[in-house]
DNA sequence: TTCAAAGTGGATAAAATTTATCCACGAATG
DNA sequence: CATTCGTGGATAAATTTTATCCACTTTGAA
């Protein structure tokens, strides 16, 4: 059981816009262009940070993606709801009304057990929400990605 | 990010185990064909509840399958952590070093990161560790599964 | 001692999910 | 009013999960 790679893909976001000087906003093809996925997919991991309130995103001309709200009030919780789709990681299926059908009388309570799968996550979810991505990231620095990958195209030039 | 459904499964075979009455063992094909899943598939889930020290195995004759301690001793964490094998939600790859390479000064702290996820699910798994699976499945009688197959099998016949 | 019934483990196939792409459409701003 | 950006559906590629087949080993009762 592990994250989405969108989970990592999405605080690499994050960070690039808390990066990003001047609230100016980032062009989408110029982040997927960093991450090296493709334009669309990376709209559609940005759609849902949009849908989820830590992206702000603006069309026309001077348009992109800027942060909704400053890092230190986007938690880790909010990273991994806004990718994670799953309500819950334990999952039910018919497989014990299947099992513990008669002649045996009735199924050993399978509700009690995803209660306390909830309640653990519960926790899980309360820890996560204690942390905050200016905490954990220390961004202290500004730069604008414009002219960083502008650069990085130049240095390709030189090279080839 | 859900369990794998080898967690229910697991779940389902102790149920049974502690179903059993008189501590006989359970054999593995009888195990098998009450879940619907190959015998040999079977036997690499019980291989891992057998590994992580909640259910015992005899060969031989009269062997089969036991629990190896009451059901009151085994937690969701046991059986979460016999049959999950990643060790942590979060996967770290090289896609932070890949984006915030020069010319920015290194990565945005990714350990702090790795490190608050590892905490969230301390917590989880802490939680998971309250809860036991004598007090969940609340299990209150005996069964002796070798009939109940067998009177299985006379029905179809009947019907069919 | 031998044979059948049981567990173990490797190679591999089927199914499901995750990851990602292409492309068409709609909305906003200069 | 065209350009530049964001949105969303269909779908393909890659990976992981789930599961099977089969060969092998161990055990224990006859």
């Amino acid at each position: 059981m592990r994250f989405k790679s969108g989970v990592e893909q999405a605080i690499c976001i994050l960070a690039m816009l808390a990066l990003q000087a001047n609230e100016k906003p980032l062009r989408s093809s110029l982040i997927s262009e960093r991450l090296g996925v493709s334009d669309s997919y990376l709209k559609k991991i940005m759609r849902q940070l949009v849908v989820h309130g830590l992206v702000s995103s603006d069309s026309g001309r001077e348009g992109g993606f800027r942060l909704a709200k400053p890092l230190s009030q986007i938690t880790l919780l909010d990273v991994v709801e806004g990718i994670e789709t799953d309500e819950h990681f334990a999952n039910v299926t018919r497989l014990p009304a299947r099992i513990f059908t008669d002649p045996d009388r009735g199924i050993p309570r399978q509700a009690n057990i995803v209660d306390a799968f909830n309640v653990a996550e519960s926790a899980y979810r309360a820890q996560l929400q204690q942390f905050n991505l200016h905490q954990l990231l220390m961004i202290d620095r500004q730069v604008d990605w414009e002219t960083i990958m502008m650069n990085g195209r130049k240095s390709e030039h030189a090279n080839g």
